[in-house]
DNA sequence: TGTAAAGTGTACAGATCAGTACATAATGGA
DNA sequence: TCCATTATGTACTGATCTGTACACTTTACA
């Protein structure tokens, strides 16, 4: 099977989930806006639930791999780099298209923890500490894995401030707080 | 008009859409477990909407009434009543019914910031860092405005962990990070 | 160029959705 | 007890939902 298709599918159909919502997008919509037949669609995936999994499983991986990149072309050293997190994450709140996290979302829709799309989700946000705690390592932390699992909190309160808007600046002052975790933790 | 099969309405459907979801759950799945006749319930609201939107009024004037009553109940005086925020969150946790919040889940299903659930939730959160805002002023915080900003992301970061179940101590870990922000802000 | 795989378009099934119509029953106050 | 208000039950409309059937067309490759 030529999976060039599918994975056009999976592509084109990320942005709209994540801009209407997973119950919002219709299987139609999908048609109208990807122009991939339905059809075909459901030859690559038995399920709508299975189409989301895959795009999921894609955000997942594209999101990571742009995050880390970002902070690797910094060329920071590691202690730098923590807190260097909120800054990418303020490019990502000011990009047009920013409608807060997928998988905030998609485990907001799929509230069963027995749900693949909740157990994706929390998935995701355990890669995303894994690699905070590598780098806090790196920087020497007292506590590697509690300055991580602080950063990781405050990454997710400064997401759901600029998503929801009741905050003008999430990144910032995120970011001050996270200023003042490290210097706790990391001797000059 | 006698309100009280209205309240009793917005009463029984609260629970209901904060399991469930909002687009998953079905007027007739409302009947079904409120008991309440459909009929009754679109002669006090026009729309599944306008129910949504007065299940959200409710929410608001509830869960602040509590977290607020809470707090005054430990008569800590308000720097200690700053931390404390996070042991009632805690509480709050480690209900057997807990589901995350109600409110970014709505701005999650009703992503169109002009769509009124999606403005309540807003406020839900504004009403919050107002009060929170107050209280940094009362304990004689340097800058109040930029503490209370703070400890309101530390507090949505821990909703989403504890939703989620990425970190097994989101409340612990948040008030950890508080104690310190406190500290460098207020003197003793 | 022939052929099998992959994709398309349309039409449909069956379920479920929000919301309505209407006749009947319960309720509460004078 | 009378009467207006309020609530109920059922059956319905029309739209939309996921998923399927099927005949047709395009594509890739040997």
């Amino acid at each position: 099977m030529r999976p060039s298709k599918r994975d056009e599918l999976v592509r084109k159909a990320l942005p709209i989930f994540y801009r209407e919502g997973f119950h919002a997008t219709g299987m139609d919509a999908l048609v109208a806006e990807t122009g991939i037949s339905k059809t075909t669609m459901f030859k690559h995936f038995r399920t709508k639930d299975e189409l989301i999994l895959a795009v999921l499983r894609y955000r997942d991986e594209t999101f990571r791999n742009w995050f880390f990149r970002k902070l690797d072309d910094t060329a920071l050293p590691p202690k730098d780099r923590l807190a260097a997190i909120f800054d990418i994450l303020e490019e990502w709140f000011e990009e047009p298209a920013f409608k807060g996290c997928m998988f905030i979302k998609a485990s907001s829709e799929f509230q069963d923890p027995d749900h693949p799309a909740y157990a994706q989700s929390a998935e995701h946000k355990r890669l995303l500490q894994t690699a905070f705690r590598s780098i806090c390592a790196d920087a020497g932390a007292h506590d590697p894995d509690l300055l991580a699992r602080q950063l990781l909190i405050l990454k997710e309160g400064a997401i759901v401030a600029a998503h929801m808007g009741f905050d003008p600046e999430p990144a910032a002052i995120a970011k001050a707080t996270a200023e003042q975790l490290i210097a706790n933790q990391i001797d000059v």
